[in-house]
DNA sequence: CGGTCCATTGATCTGCCTCAATTAACGTGG
DNA sequence: CCACGTTAATTGAGGCAGATCAATGGACCG
C-alpha cells in the first residue's frame, strides 16, 4: 500500500493531527501478515489475540448455514477492521475470509487501547468506523428484502462510495475483484439470478462490468435506480463538526487539538 | 418498571458493583419521557440531544423505502438504547417508533460519558451492548435470505432469549405485543405470508400464540427448526471472563473492581 | 352498535430458484 | 505456446415460495 488507507479513511471522518497520522502509520507497519486468496483470516468461533486491519485486498464477513450455503454479511476493503473489539467480545460469531490475496496489519489491542486513551480524536474516529459498519449492516437488512435489480445496484453504489473515500476510484471506475458467486452470496440471491441481474443492469446502461473492472458512467442515475443515498456512510461527518471537537475533547477528557475550520 | 432492566441486562454481560448499579438507577430515573403507541421516538434525520434508553414497552428501528413500505431492522425492548452515540454520529440514519406505549430515560450524553470514563467496567458493558446489537443485525441479514418458516422461528428464538435475559419470560411464555404486520416488516415478508407462516408454526406445535402472548413449549425444538444458536447474543460473555477483568481494567486504565468468581 | 384495525383464508401471479448444459476465461504443465 | 483441466460466466426450461389482489370474520373501542 503506497499510502496508508486507514489514515485516508479516518480522515474521511474528521481531521487527524500529524502526530495521529504518524502513530497510525508506525503501528500498522509493524506487523503485517499475508493471506492467500480464499484463505480464512479469522474462523468462526476463533478468539483472536490481535486486531486485524485490512491493508490491501478484499475480504468478507460470512456465516455458513446448516445447509452448507454461505452468506456474506459485509465486504472488507483496505482500512477496515476485522474485529476491532477483541477485548470486549473474545470469540468470533462469524468467519472472515480473504477473497483476494490480502495484507493485514496485526495490531496489539493493548497498544491500540493505550493509544486511543491518549488521543480522543482517534477514539472518536474508531467509534465512527464501528458505527458506520453498523449502519451499513442496517442497509444490508433493507437490501436483502428488495428486488434483485435494486439490491445489486445499491451494493454497487455502496462499494463505489466506500472505495472512493479511500481513493480507489478513478473516473467512476474501480476494481471489483469478486466472482459472481460472491456477489450473489452478498445479495442473498442465486448465482444464476445475479448473472441475469447484472445483464439487466448492463443493458439498462447503468454499469459497465468486464474483467472485474466496474465502470459507473452515471453515478446519479445508478443511485436513483438503487434508491441509494450515501448519508448513512457518514463521510465527512466529523469535518462538519469541526467546531465542537474541542468541546468533545474536553468532554471525554482528552488533550486538545488544533482543528482547522 | 419495578426493577431497572438496564442493570439486569448489563449484568447479563458481567458483574456490576453496587455503586455501578446505584449510579445507573439514579441516572435512568432522573428524566423519563413517555411515548404513545405508534408515535415516533426519533425521526429519521433527527439530531437527538439526549440518549434515549427504553425502560418500558417495545420500539423498533425502521427505514421507510421510496415505495412507501417500511422495513423494521431491530426491535428495542427495555434496557436497549436508541442511539447511544449521539456525540459521534449526530444525525439519525433511520427512525425509531414506539410500537406500544413506551417509557424512555433521557440521558445526558455528557454525564454518561463522564460516568463511563470513571467506570471502565461500565464502559465495557456499554461497548458490549453496541457489539451485540451489531451481531443481531448480522443475524438479521442472514435471516432475511432464509425461508419464511425458519426466519420467523429464528426471530421468536431471538426475542425469547433477549426477553429472558431481562426476566420477562415466565415458563417459556412472554408478551409479544406486536401486530402481524409489524412482524412481517421485521422479517421482510408480506402480512399475508407471515400469517400463513405463523399458522404453520402453530400447526407444527412449535409455538402457541394467542392474544399477543407467545408460548414456546419446547425451546430446543424451536431452536433446532430455526437453526438458532444464542452464542451471538453473548449472554454471560463477561462473566466467563471474570478472571481477566482486573487485567482489562488495568489495561484500559480504570479503577480496580472486586470481581466475584 | 357501527367504525376501525387486525387476523385469516382463497385464488392467482411472478420473481427468483433449481436443474442442466454450454461457453468463456484462466492457469498450469508439457 | 498450445492442450487441457478447472473455475467462472452465461443461457434455457420448468417449478415453487412468496407476492398480490380480494374478501370475510373477529376484536376492540368510542
Amino acid at each position: 500500500m503506497e499510502q496508508n488507507l486507514l489514515v485516508r479513511k479516518l480522515e474521511g471522518y474528521g481531521p487527524l493531527s500529524v502526530n495521529d497520522r504518524m502513530v497510525i502509520e508506525k503501528m500498522t507497519a509493524a506487523n503485517v501478515a499475508t493471506f492467500r486468496a480464499k484463505s480464512n483470516i479469522l474462523a468462526d468461533g476463533e478468539c483472536p489475540e490481535q486486531i486485524h486491519l485490512i491493508l490491501d485486498g478484499w475480504a468478507a464477513r460470512y456465516k455458513t448455514l446448516s445447509n452448507g450455503k454461505r452468506r456474506i454479511m459485509a465486504f472488507l476493503i483496505p482500512g477496515d477492521f476485522c474485529h476491532l473489539h477483541v477485548t470486549v467480545l473474545k470469540q468470533m460469531d462469524h468467519g472472515i475470509i480473504a477473497l483476494t490475496p490480502c495484507k493485514a496489519a496485526m495490531l496489539d489491542s493493548r497498544k491500540l487501547s493505550d493509544l486511543a486513551n491518549k488521543r480522543p480524536n482517534l477514539t472518536r474516529a474508531l467509534w465512527w468506523t464501528t458505527l458506520v459498519d453498523e449502519a451499513v449492516l442496517r442497509q444490508w437488512v433493507v437490501n436483502a428484502t428488495r428486488p434483485a435489480f435494486t439490491a445489486v445496484a445499491h451494493l454497487m453504489c455502496e462499494l463505489h462510495q466506500r472505495l472512493k473515500s479511500i481513493g480507489l476510484v478513478k473516473d467512476g471506475k474501480f476494481e471489483l475483484p469478486l466472482t459472481q458467486a460472491e456477489l450473489a452470496e452478498a445479495t442473498g440471491i442465486t448465482t444464476v439470478h445475479l448473472n441475469r441481474t447484472l445483464k439487466d443492469l448492463r443493458e439498462s446502461g447503468l454499469i459497465e462490468l468486464r474483467a472485474h473492472s466496474l465502470f459507473i458512467p452515471n453515478f446519479a442515475a445508478l443511485a436513483k435506480a438503487a434508491g441509494f443515498n450515501d448519508r448513512y456512510l457518514r463521510l465527512r461527518e466529523g469535518k462538519k463538526r469541526g467546531d465542537d471537537i474541542r468541546l468533545v475533547n474536553a468532554l471525554i477528557g482528552g488533550d486538545s487539538l488544533a482543528v482547522p475550520n
